[in-house]
RNA sequence: GGAGAGGUGGCUGAGCGGCUGAAAGCGACGGUUUGCUAAACCGUUAUACGGACUAAUCCCCGUAUCUCGGGUUCGAAUCCCGACCUCUCCGCCA
């Protein structure tokens, strides 16, 4: 959510910015209908300053007096239920509107209408070539009998899948180291619902826009999340922290639920696009302050870069661009991972920055050293997302013979096995 | 799922239908005192929005808010109805 009176300082911006997200938001209808409640609140504020007035007279009163004052109030009564009915008409218009409005992007965003101009900020790491004709992660994982797609579709329709034995060991393993590198750099480990009220949704921008992007379980009007960032952003929805808590830096491991509405057609194959996975999320929430948000931003994608950089995988950093931002976010960095069977990289972590955005929507603010409030800042990022990562560790640990090597750093997770083989 | 009880400020807890944005206590903060703590004493202690004035998101004025929404009333934290939530007991259960 944008603060309306920076909407009415500076409508272009917010024009501006709808428009470079391609967001559609009537922002000329919004101040319209902006203005018109306001008015009408000036007028109500008014009126009821002379029907206190006027109660407050009667008390005293008595007799011929007291009727005379009860008929004057009634009058100032009359046009205060009338201006409340009319901002009762005007605010859902207002509050839809509201929902829609986008956050500008930080100038250092480059311009751009889709994934295909963000810009490449570093490239990381060396991308192997084979000395052998190397398969992708279906084959190798249907030959090792640790994935069996066919079977997940069976049970969940398309886009699912099931991990077997060694299979789901790995996933296990990457999650976990995940974790334990996030906690022992003092992030807060959470657990936290995955389904969860539509309010919440609409607290970290889920909603409205993408709700078609969401499994809704509208019986309990309940929604299924799409990412951890939802339950742990909301977190602390309406309290008020003290600014000696800030940062407060969490990490919550959950499945994640998506539709796919829209994808129809694209990533078709194997564990890229799925209807549900695991993901480790890294969620902070600081003070209201441009630098100290930035600085946090570098924090959450270099905590995601020792991940990767554990699991010894290459992969780039881009700086998205603004077609490609979210409806809240004011700036995001996503990585992208090597993956041998597109030839190319692909997406694999998302860091996004949101200023108050989600605060306010939330409600969460905290105390200064002064005893003002403010909205809180907030960032996220994945720390690891599987099986998705599962595509380029299994396509570039993979050997001639079709086995495939864990990853030095997976080891201890895996009670020390060392390479995933065919089971004789 | 069945049966009860209850929802007041950071917390505890008072609140005759007007004088209650709300007693009191606790906590917190500021100050006095103090070798340092502690104690004692004094003071402060909600948020949002609007208006006026501004260097100001400080003061000042106003409106709203005692879970939420309706109703009764000239007037409701206080009466009535509904919703939501919490707690206790029973049943079921990973």
């Amino acid at each position: 959510m944008i603060d309306i009176r920076l909407i009415r300082a500076e409508p272009q911006k917010f024009i501006d910015a709808a428009r470079n997200k391609n967001i559609k938001v009537d922002i000329p209808a919004l101040l319209e209908v902006d203005s018109q409640i306001l008015d009408a609140q000036r007028e109500l504020q008014d009126a009821r300053t002379a029907q206190n007035a006027a109660g407050k007279k009667i008390a005293k009163l008595t007799g011929d007096d007291k009727a005379t004052a009860i008929a004057e109030m009634a009058q100032f009564k009359t046009r205060a239920k009338e201006l409340g009915d009319l901002i009762d008409r005007l605010q859902p218009k207002f509050d839809e509107l509201m929902l829609l409005v986008a956050q500008p992007a930080a100038a250092e965003v480059p311009l751009g209408k889709d994934d295909t101009e963000n810009v490449v900020l570093r490239v990381e790491g060396q991308v192997p070539t084979f000395d052998f004709e190397p398969k992708d992660h279906v084959q190798l994982g249907e030959a090792l009998d640790i994935i069996d797609i066919p079977r997940g579709v069976k049970l969940a329709g398309s886009r699912n899948f099931i991990l077997k034995g060694a299979g789901a060991m790995l996933h296990q393993a990457i999650l976990r180291l995940a974790l334990d590198q996030m906690t022992a750099k003092g992030f807060t480990l959470m657990t936290v619902p995955v389904l969860v009220k539509e309010s919440v949704m609409y607290g970290t921008g889920y909603f409205p826009v993408g709700r078609d992007q969401a499994y809704l379980a509208e019986r309990d009007q309940m929604s299924l999340v799409g990412t951890a960032e939802v339950p742990v952003t909301a977190y602390h929805t309406d309290e008020v922290l003290s600014f000696e808590d800030l940062p407060r830096k969490y990490v919550a491991l959950s499945t994640c639920f998506r539709r796919e509405a829209g994808a129809a057609g694209k990533d078709t194959y194997g564990l890229y696009r799925i209807h549900y996975f695991d993901k480790v999320e890294q969620v902070i929430l600081c003070r209201n302050d441009e630098q100290t948000s930035i600085a946090h931003h570098q924090e959450i994608l270099r905590n995601a870069e020792d991940v990767l950089r554990a699991l010894e995988l290459p992969y780039r950093v881009v700086n998205v661009c603004t077609g490609d931002l979210g409806q809240g976010q004011i700036q995001k960095y996503d990585i992208e991972t090597w993956m041998p069977s597109r030839n190319g990289y692909g997406e694999t972590h998302s860091a996004s920055r949101f200023h108050e955005f989600q605060a306010r929507r939330l409600n969460i603010r905290y105390r200064d050293e002064s005893g003002r409030m403010h909205y809180v800042h907030t960032l996220n990022n994945t720390v690891i997302a599987s099986p998705r990562v599962l595509v380029p560790v299994l396509e570039l640990y993979q050997n001639a013979d079709g086995s495939v090597t864990i990853p030095k750093a997976l080891r201890p997770y895996m009670n020390g096995m060392e390479r995933i083989e065919k089971r004789a």
